[in-house]
DNA sequence: CTGGGGAGGGGGCCC
DNA sequence: CGGGCCCCCTCCCCA
């Protein structure tokens, strides 16, 4: 009989973003995902869409070259209003500037062109800075690339689970939170499922009584180092969590926050 | 009521 | 990128 608190809750689907909405914005989980594990609890999705993870919309494809944002136009959230215009940098990773288009074959008059422009780039030279990681640009688009490839997509939980709102920065984080709705893990014995093989060893510790972890202090052994820790924090005459006002000592931050609920530190 | 043990969850890091 | 491991946390139960 698994506790009330490790019970899956039924997901309200009042909170699930609407995928369908999301649909040219997809990220798609490797079916091994489903299919390599005995007993998924949950349907196999054909696809895992991603609530947030909307692709950076390439406005800049469009954006003449300079060109100013559109009055209003805040196309990512990564991107406020200060929008890396900054005063001079300081020298820095140069090899990451934009310069596109300097291989093509070009005729006299349009070198002597693009010299100028190269001019007046050099004079707006990394005039774009990354908000997130500093890096500087010359160009925006040249920003705006680096920020799509590297610093937003990091910078922003990109990827969403398709059974709860939780969201996370890459694909491997969801991959792993994904397979606490799909239990992939199942005892042999009881057939209580976990996310992960770990989870599942530290289960059938319980049921064949092996006990790993033992305290140095005392002859008590335990089947959980998390637990062993927590334990050890009884030896402990000052223990780890301290009430901040009555400065009394607690093993567990749950004895603590009981001990603050119980009045300690009401209306101080 | 308090303290501690048991069991498990989730994120991050490393290989 | 995925698995293993670590750490921290939470909750239930019981003495």
């Amino acid at each position: 009989m698994p506790r009330s608190f490790l019970v899956k809750k039924h997901f309200n689907a009042s909170k699930k973003p609407n995928y369908s909405e999301l649909d040219t914005h997809t990220v798609i989980i490797s079916p091994y995902l489903y299919e390599s594990y005995p007993l998924p609890v949950i349907p196999q999705p054909e696809i895992l869409s991603s609530g947030a993870y909307s692709p950076i919309t390439v406005w800049t494809a469009t954006a003449p070259f300079h060109s100013p944002l559109p009055n209003g136009l805040s196309p990512l959230s990564g991107y406020p209003s200060s929008l890396g215009r900054v005063s001079p940098p300081p020298p820095s990773d140069t090899s990451s500037k934009d310069h596109s288009g300097s291989e093509s074959p070009i005729s006299d008059e349009e070198e002597r062109l693009q010299s100028k422009l190269s001019d007046a780039h050099a004079i707006e030279a990394e005039k774009f800075q990354c908000n997130l990681c500093n890096k500087t640009y010359s160009t925006f688009s040249g920003l705006a690339k680096h920020k799509q490839l590297h610093c937003d997509a990091q910078s922003r939980k990109s990827f969403s689970c398709k059974y709860c709102d939780k969201e996370y920065v890459s694909l491997g984080a969801l991959k792993m939170h994904i397979r606490t709705h799909t239990l992939p893990c199942v005892c042999k014995i009881c057939g209580k499922a976990f996310s992960r093989p770990w989870l599942l060893q530290g289960h059938i510790r319980t049921h064949t009584g092996e006990k790993p972890f033992s305290c140095p202090h005392c002859n008590r052994a335990f089947a959980d180092r998390s637990n062993l820790r927590a334990h050890l924090q009884t030896h402990s005459d000052v223990k780890k969590y301290q009430c901040k006002n009555c400065s009394k000592t607690f093993s567990r931050m749950s004895l603590l926050h009981k001990h603050e609920e119980s009045g300690c530190c009401v209306a101080h």
